[in-house]
DNA sequence: TCATTTTTCGTGTACGTTAACGAATAAATT
DNA sequence: AATTTATTCGTTAACGTACACGAAAAATGA
């Protein structure tokens, strides 16, 4: 009933109420200098009353304002081809964005070089942006690059893997644990039996572990809290080359058989490369991320379950993270955990990252 | 290099070179009429060659169009609550558009009452509307809508389910063929060794078959190009009361046993229950979409796999697409498959409609 | 009290597009 | 040729907001 002309209640209407011009409301609703306690706090009442929501295209049209963000992730490598899809996600976002004045610009560094996060971190401090996607995947770099953005009163966000107790705006991945805890429930229905199983970590640079460990975490928990009887083995691994993954796994499995193994991220082709090369056949192998490689090894039947974790919304997501936040001034969900998707040579034609 | 004010070509430059005025390059850009074909020609050669893109914000903002959607699907009932999904999406669509001058008005009919579907359509036709999306579920009622909307040229949307042949602008939904065909592989994956099995389609209404024997079909299809000595069994089913379909189950099963029942639509938590009371365990169950009835029995173990084919999204995207071809004149895919997710106990936590 | 500074506010133009209105030109009719 | 009718085009005022500029009012200083 009373919002009969709904939509059209505009700063010409407010500034009629409250007996001002449509500059002085401008001035409060940009909340600007010059204008007095009294009518300011009589224009704020209007415009609650009238329940006014900006004309956006208006808005727009009037601003010249240009925003700036800038995206922090691993480049691609033939090592994995996993950031790829956040890239594509973070592309995406700025493509439906773009309209709006918003500029984002890429920055990569090199997973295995931490002199590589510095560099562009500090390229990003001096570009002077006004907001920061990060895959915060070292700590310490990562907490440099984070004070300098408070400094800046830049906001950010991670995607990926999470450093907790910063004020990141928000987290956009995987919950790691619960992402380990899953991949033990694939396995007690892969062997419901308890059977030995072999953790298997791959990554150089160990600020990585602390996301590997985490699964590890739910992992293994499964287990203490539902059947505690599993024999579980675990081995890391910090050198990426084949030839020294072959030989740290020939080295144990020549110690003990295994029924199971987890891979707790997209290195798992690997080991499924030297299962088929050496004719390990009988062993169940779960791993994460859908990349051709791995995808191969599901069609093989080498590998038997892929975890997947949507990494091109995480890219998409965490932009939109930042226009919300900034553009929209909507409230940001502080934690945004995504779906575990399982791929299996079932349904793996079917997914969508 | 050429592209430095970039963003900045408007109407006003395109005006400029083509030696007229704004008002006419405005004409062309509508194409409304009265403008000749000679400068029009030069006018459109102009604005290729700039590769001008008008501007969103000013357009919204001078424009005072408003545009109306019409959406048609089945109503929630007791009986399930799938559309609940689809019509979130709507909803959710509606919302992101609203700002854009685009109201939705959602209507519906019940599924086992084509006079109720009838009556909406009519009141469709009669409001004036700018675009459909409907769920075709019946197919002479929805040719004799389909045919009004061609006469008034409004275009429309089909979700759910097809109806081949008629110039809608775009079908959103299963790939019903894959999804059958899917399910056939996942039953080969449950018993490799070929067994016996049993399709059950429970519909009321007969026209709902076409979109069950699309199913079929599929998978059928893969028995036949697979390994073509699989058993297998059918049963139709056209009242939807548990008591009738227990009697038709027991009457089925007592004539022979089987080890797979795939059953082709959401209804399968009927059948989940019939297992439960009758204590039937050995039985491997598959059937369709993420409510909360099946859930429980993939739960109980009951339920081996649900198939599901993102509902929300196909209301979603189905609005979006109207909105894309009526404003954003872009071209639309027109067959947009779902994405085929399979739910297992083990993954049901977090999955995503 | 008068001059000066500071605070508060109104006016006007711009953003790029739409669309109504009417002017100029061309074509058709008498 | 004069008049009417169509066709083609230019001008202009919106749309709702941002922001620069300057005027008016108030506060401060002498």
């Amino acid at each position: 009933m009373e919002k009969k002309n709904s939509g059209t209640v505009g700063v010409k209407e407010i500034a009629r109420l409250a007996n001002v011009s449509i500059g002085t409301v401008d001035r409060v609703l940009n909340n600007r200098v010059g204008v007095s306690e009294k009518t300011k706090a009589k224009i704020l009442k209007i415009i609650k009353e009238l329940d006014y929501q900006p004309n956006i295209f208006a808005r727009r049209l009037a601003s010249k304002k240009k925003l700036r963000f800038a995206t922090l992730v691993p480049q691609v490598s033939e090592e994995t081809t996993y950031w790829e899809a956040p890239l594509q996600g973070i592309k995406q976002a700025a493509n439906e964005i773009k309209d709006f004045g918003i500029e984002v610009v890429s920055y990569f560094f090199d997973q295995n070089n931490k002199e590589s996060f510095k560099t562009s971190a500090a390229k990003i401090v001096a570009g002077g942006f006004d907001g920061v996607l990060m895959a915060p995947m070292f700590d310490e770099e990562s907490t440099v690059f984070i004070e300098e953005c408070n400094l800046q009163k830049i906001p950010f966000v991670f995607i990926n893997s999470d450093i907790p107790g910063h004020n990141n705006l928000c987290y956009i991945g995987p919950n790691l644990y619960q992402s380990g805890y899953l991949s033990a429930h694939i396995v007690n229905y892969l062997s419901p039996a308890s059977k030995k199983t072999l953790i298997v970590n791959i990554s150089k640079e160990i600020d990585l572990h602390h996301h590997l460990l985490r699964k590890e975490e739910g992992f293994r928990n499964y287990f203490e809290e539902n059947n505690g009887i599993n024999d579980i083995s675990k081995i890391d691994i910090q050198q990426t080359s084949y030839a020294h993954i072959q030989q740290k796994l020939s080295e144990q499995l020549s110690k003990s058989s295994y029924d199971v193994v987890f891979v707790t991220n997209s290195r798992v082709s690997t080991v499924a490369k030297y299962f088929e090369e050496h004719q390990i056949k009988d062993v169940k192998l779960i791993g994460y991320d859908f990349l051709e490689d791995n995808i191969l090894h599901l069609k093989n039947r080498t590998i038997d379950f892929l975890i997947c974790q949507k990494p091109q919304e995480q890219g998409y997501r965490g932009v939109m993270s930042l226009y919300d936040h900034l553009v929209l001034h909507t409230s940001i969900e502080k934690e945004q955990f995504m779906p575990i998707d399982i791929i299996t040579r079932e349904n793996y034609q079917y997914y969508s990252n």
